[in-house]
DNA sequence: TCTTAGGGTTCG
C-alpha cells in the first residue's frame, strides 16, 4: 500500500519527532530518514497500523494510525499555560474512490504542541504512535469518529510527517528547512493549582491527597467511572468524577490517604458546588501516601515529568496529611471485626467459587484470625479455584466473602493470590428465621461477610500492586501466620485429604505431584517456607529491601571459582571477615620469629621444665642452626601417648608444624622472647589440633600468658573453647561464603550465600579446608548446581529462599540479596 | 461538546 503511495506520488518520508520524558530527563530523538521502503521499516519494531473504524479505547502501544490533516484548529492555551491544538485527521487510503472517508477528532497537548504546531499543516500526511484513545463527546454533532485520539507527552507519543519531496519542499515555504532542526525540546511548565483557588470553566492540572474515592466501576453508560475526592493543605477540597473507556487510565488509588496528580481536569459547577471531571488529555499519577515510600508512581502513563518540584510536593503533602488526623481511616484487621461493621479488609485471595449469577465466594486471609463463629459458604468442591493445599493449611485463617452484583465481575476475573482491598466490606450477623429456626437459645449467630451491590461509600475491590506498602505489611502479618499455624492441625487435615479413598480431585493431584516433582527437579530444596508462592527475579529486583522471597532460578555463575578461597574466618563477635592466612604467610611469619628470637632472646632462654611440663631442646636440621624447643605437657599416664598429648612448641618451620600436628593431639605454637612463654601474633593458628588450625581475631582477643594454662593440666582432657577461653583468644570460625548468580529469564540477581552454609552443602568448612574427599565433594555439588561447559537447557533449576536487605557504603544504599534455608538437593549422595 | 455520576450503607 505505501510503497504504491510512495511510489505514485513521490512523497519523501522524513522524521518528525518523538518527546517523551522519563523522570525528567529528556529521552533521546529518534530520527528516521528518507523512507525507500515500507512505513514500518522507519518505524520502531512491530508498529502496525490500525484503520480508523478499528480503534478501540484501549490502543495497544504497537499501533500507529495514518491518515491527512483535513483541518487544523488554532493553538489554545490553558489557564496554565500549557498549550492544546485540535487537528481533524482523514484516513490515507488507497482505494480509488471512498464515499465516505473516515474522518476523526486528534488532539495534541503539552510540549508537543510547541514541537508541531508550526510543522504541521493541512494537507499533510501524518503518522501517529502512543496516542491514547478515549470518546469523542462531539461526535453526534460533528458526526465524525466515535472516538478521538490525544497525544500527550504521558502517552509517550510521536509525530511522524511525510515531506514532499526535496524539489517541492524547497519551494515550500514550510518544510524548505529540515523539521527536526527546527525542534526545541523545552520542558513543559505544569501549574498546580491550590485547591481552595479553583474557579468554574478552567482545565487545571492538580495535586491532592485522597480523602474518598471509588475504585473504577463499570458505569450505566459507555464508560468506567471513579470518583475522587482530593483535598490539600490549603483547606480545599474537590470532587472529581472521572470517566474512561479503558478503566487502567483512570486513577491507581489503593487507599485513602494517597496523593494523586491529575493533569487536564476541567472545573465546571454542580449543585451549587465546584467539581472537576476529565478533559481530553486527561492522565493521572498516585503515589503510595506513606512517609518515606518510594516516589514511584502507578500510573499508565507510558511517560511522564516528575520534577524536583514534583517531588517536594509528593513530600509535602504526605507530611501534610499524616499530621492531620481526618483524613486517615482506621484500619480493621479480622481479628478486630465488630459484628454489624462496615469496614475495608486488605486481605489476600486464596480460593474463590461463582455462588450463582449474582455472587462470587472469595476465601480470603490477613494472617490474624476472626474471633466470631463465622458462616461458610457451602460450595462444591470442584468449583473452587485456588489450592487446594492451601486451602486446608488456612481454613482457620480464612473468612469467606459474598460479592454481590456489579462487583461480580471484577471478583471473577481476579487472581489467586492475588492481594487485594475489599472496601466497605459489610460484617454481617446472619438473621435466624423461621425457616432456619435456632435449635436452642445458646445458639451463636455466625458472622458472615459481604460486599453488597452499588458503588455507595466506595464499595468495590481494588487489586493491590505487589510493592504497594499495604502490601509489605500485609506479608509480613501473613509469614509468621503461617508457621505458626502449620503446627497445628493444618497439615494433618492435608494428608487426611489426599490419603482418603477418594480420588482426589484434579487440582489436589497437581499439588501433590508438584510437591514431589519440586524435590525431583530442583538441584536445592527449601527447609522451610514451601507454601510461599514463587515470585520472578523480576518482581523481586522491582521491589524495595527488606523482604523475603521463594525464587526458582538457575546457577549462571558462583564466585570464588577456586572454592578454597570460598572459606574465610569469622569473628562471631566484631562480625569482621578475613582471608584465611596462606601457607606462605604463615612460613614466613614462622621463620621471621625464630631469626629475630634468637637474635634478641640472648644466651638463656627458657629451656628448662616447668611443674606442669617438660621440655625438649634440639636443633634443627637446616644451614642456620636453629634451635627447636618443644614443651611438653604432663599428663595422666593413661593420657601419655602422643596421639593424646599436648605440647608448646617455639621455633619451628612450616614443615614441622605439619609433620608435629599430625603426631601430637594438640599444638600450640608459642615464642619465649619476652621470658615468659606467650602466644604468637594471632596472624598464624594460634592452636592445632587434630589437623585443623584454629585462630583467633586479632581484635577481640586478649593474650594471656601460656602459663595460664597451668591450672588446666590437672583436669584431663583439653577442650578448644577452654583453652581459648583461659589464652584470652576470641576463635574463629570457618565460613563459606559464596556469591551466586541467580536467573530465572526474567531477571539476574547477585545473591550471598553464607549464612549456614554448611547446612547448604551439608559440609562442614573447617573440615573442607583439610579434607580432600570433601573438597572433591563440594566440586562435584558445584558442578551439578552450575555444570561447566554445557548449555542453559542442562542447568538444574534452584528452589532457593532469599531476603533482600540495604547495605550502607557511607554514602549510598544498596540493595544485596541472601540466600537462607535452603540445602542442596540429596547432597549426601553426591 | 457531555451519557455515564455527581460519595453517604443492604435482597443476599
Amino acid at each position: 500500500v505505501i510503497a504504491k503511495f510512495v511510489g505514485t506520488l513521490a512523497w519523501w518520508f522524513i522524521l518528525l519527532f518523538k518527546v517523551a520524558e522519563v523522570g525528567g530527563s529528556v529521552m533521546p530523538f529518534q530520527q528516521l530518514q528518507e523512507a525507500d521502503g515500507s512505513i514500518e521499516a522507519q518505524l520502531p519494531s512491530h508498529m502496525q497500523r490500525i484503520e480508523f473504524e478499528k480503534l478501540q479505547l484501549s490502543p495497544s502501544s504497537n499501533q500507529y494510525v495514518e491518515g491527512t490533516i483535513l483541518a487544523k484548529y488554532p493553538t489554545h492555551e490553558f489557564g496554565t499555560g500549557e498549550k492544546v491544538f485540535k487537528m481533524v485527521l482523514e484516513e490515507s487510503t488507497t482505494q480509488q474512490s471512498v464515499s465516505n472517508p473516515e474522518t476523526i477528532n486528534t488532539f495534541i497537548f503539552g510540549k508537543l504542541v510547541n514541537d508541531c504546531e508550526h510543522a504541521l499543516k493541512q494537507g499533510d500526511r501524518v503518522v501517529l504512535t502512543k496516542f491514547q484513545v478515549s470518546t469523542s463527546p462531539s461526535a453526534r454533532k460533528d458526526g465524525r469518529h466515535v472516538l478521538q485520539l490525544e497525544l500527550s507527552e504521558e502517552t509517550g507519543a510521536t509525530v511522524f510527517v511525510y515531506a514532499k519531496s526535496v524539489k517541492e519542499s524547497a519551494a515550500s515555504s514550510n518544510v524548505n528547512s529540515p523539521i527536526n532542526q527546527r525542534l526545541k525540546i523545552g520542558t513543559q511548565d505544569y501549574t498546580y493549582v491550590p485547591l481552595n483557588q479553583i474557579k468554574d470553566g478552567v482545565t487545571v492540572n492538580v495535586y491532592g491527597v485522597v480523602k474518598f474515592f471509588k475504585p473504577p466501576y463499570r458505569s450505566k453508560g459507555t464508560d468506567f467511572s471513579s470518583t475522587v475526592t482530593i483535598v490539600d493543605a490549603s483547606n480545599g477540597r474537590l470532587n472529581c468524577v472521572l470517566f474512561n473507556g479503558n478503566a487502567d487510565l483512570l486513577p491507581k488509588i489503593c487507599k485513602v490517604g494517597d496523593v494523586v496528580r491529575f493533569h487536564r481536569i476541567k472545573i465546571q459547577e454542580f449543585n451549587n458546588e465546584l467539581q472537576a471531571i476529565n478533559a481530553a488529555g486527561f492522565s493521572a499519577l498516585t503515589f503510595d501516601g506513606t512517609l518515606g515510600a518510594p516516589m514511584k508512581p502507578r500510573t499508565n502513563s507510558k511517560s511522564y515529568q516528575f520534577t524536583a518540584n514534583d517531588q517536594r510536593t509528593v513530600e509535602e503533602l504526605r507530611r501534610w496529611a499524616n499530621a492531620t488526623i481526618s483524613i486517615h481511616k482506621p484500619t480493621v484487621k479480622l481479628s478486630e471485626v465488630k459484628p454489624a461493621e462496615y469496614f475495608d479488609l486488605t486481605c489476600q485471595l486464596i480460593a474463590k467459587a461463582v455462588v450463582d449469577r449474582s455472587a462470587v465466594l472469595l476465601k480470603v486471609w490477613d494472617g490474624t484470625k476472626c474471633p466470631h463463629t463465622l458462616r461458610q459458604v457451602p460450595v462444591d468442591m470442584n468449583t473452587l479455584e485456588g489450592d487446594p493445599a492451601d486451602i486446608h493449611r488456612l481454613c482457620k485463617l480464612t473468612v469467606d466473602v459474598l460479592i454481590y452484583d456489579n462487583h461480580v465481575g471484577a471478583a471473577h476475573s481476579l487472581k489467586v493470590g492475588t492481594y487485594l482491598t475489599i472496601h466497605n466490606i459489610h460484617a454481617k450477623l446472619a438473621t435466624l428465621n423461621a425457616e432456619k429456626p435456632s435449635t436452642s437459645l445458646e445458639t451463636v449467630p455466625e458472622m458472615e461477610f459481604h460486599l453488597h451491590g452499588g458503588t455507595s461509600y466506595g464499595r468495590g475491590i481494588t487489586v493491590l500492586p505487589e510493592e504497594c506498602s499495604d502490601v509489605q505489611q500485609l506479608k509480613q502479618t501473613l509469614e509468621p501466620a503461617i508457621s505458626e499455624d502449620q503446627d497445628s492441625l493444618g497439615d494433618l487435615t492435608l494428608l487426611e485429604t489426599l490419603n482418603t479413598s477418594r480420588r482426589p480431585s484434579a487440582p489436589e493431584r497437581a499439588t501433590a505431584t508438584r510437591v514431589e516433582r519440586c524435590h525431583q527437579e530442583s538441584a536445592t530444596v527449601l527447609t522451610a517456607h514451601q507454601h510461599i508462592r514463587t515470585t520472578s527475579l523480576r518482581d523481586v529486583l522491582d521491589q524495595t529491601p527488606p523482604q523475603k522471597y521463594r525464587i526458582r532460578a538457575k546457577l549462571a555463575n558462583y564466585e570464588p571459582k577456586a572454592l578454597h578461597e570460598s572459606v574465610k574466618l569469622y569473628c562471631p563477635k566484631c562480625h569482621s571477615l578475613q582471608e584465611i592466612p596462606s601457607d606462605d604467610h604463615v612460613d614466613s611469619f614462622l621463620q621471621d620469629a625464630y631469626t629475630s628470637g634468637s637474635a634478641a632472646a640472648g644466651p638463656d632462654p627458657p629451656t628448662h621444665d616447668a611443674p606442669w611440663y617438660q621440655t625438649t631442646t634440639w636443633e634443627a636440621e637446616d644451614q642456620r642452626r636453629r634451635q627447636i624447643t618443644v614443651h611438653f605437657v604432663k599428663s595422666d599416664e593413661a593420657q601419655s601417648t602422643p596421639e593424646r598429648s599436648t605440647i608448646l612448641v617455639e621455633g619451628v618451620s612450616l614443615n614441622e608444624l605439619y609433620r608435629l600436628s599430625k603426631r601430637f593431639a594438640m599444638l600450640i605454637p608459642i615464642t619465649s622472647r619476652t621470658k615468659c612463654l606467650t602466644l604468637n601474633d594471632l596472624s598464624i593458628p594460634f592452636l592445632i589440633q587434630d589437623r585443623k588450625w584454629h585462630y583467633g581475631c586479632k581484635h577481640c582477643s586478649h593474650p594471656q600468658p601460656v602459663n595460664a594454662l597451668q591450672p588446666l593440666s590437672q583436669t584431663g582432657p583439653w577442650d578448644l573453647s577452654v583453652i581459648a577461653k583461659v589464652l584470652g583468644v576470641q576463635l574463629l570460625r570457618h565460613v563459606f561464603v559464596m556469591r551466586f548468580t541467580l536467573d530465572d529469564g526474567s531477571g539476574s540477581l547477585d545473591a550471598f550465600l553464607w549464612d549456614k552454609v554448611e547446612q547448604f552443602f551439608g559440609i562442614s568448612a573447617a573440615d573442607v579446608v583439610i579434607d580432600e574427599a570433601l573438597q572433591d565433594k563440594l566440586t562435584r555439588i558445584m558442578d551439578t548446581l552450575c555444570p561447566p561447559r554445557t548449555s542453559d537447557d542442562d542447568c538444574p533449576w534452584l528452589e532457593c529462599c532469599i531476603k533482600s536487605y540495604y547495605v550502607s557504603d557511607g554514602s549510598e544504599q544498596k540493595t544485596h540479596y541472601q540466600i537462607f534455608d535452603t540445602v542442596v538437593a540429596e547432597a549426601e549422595d553426591v
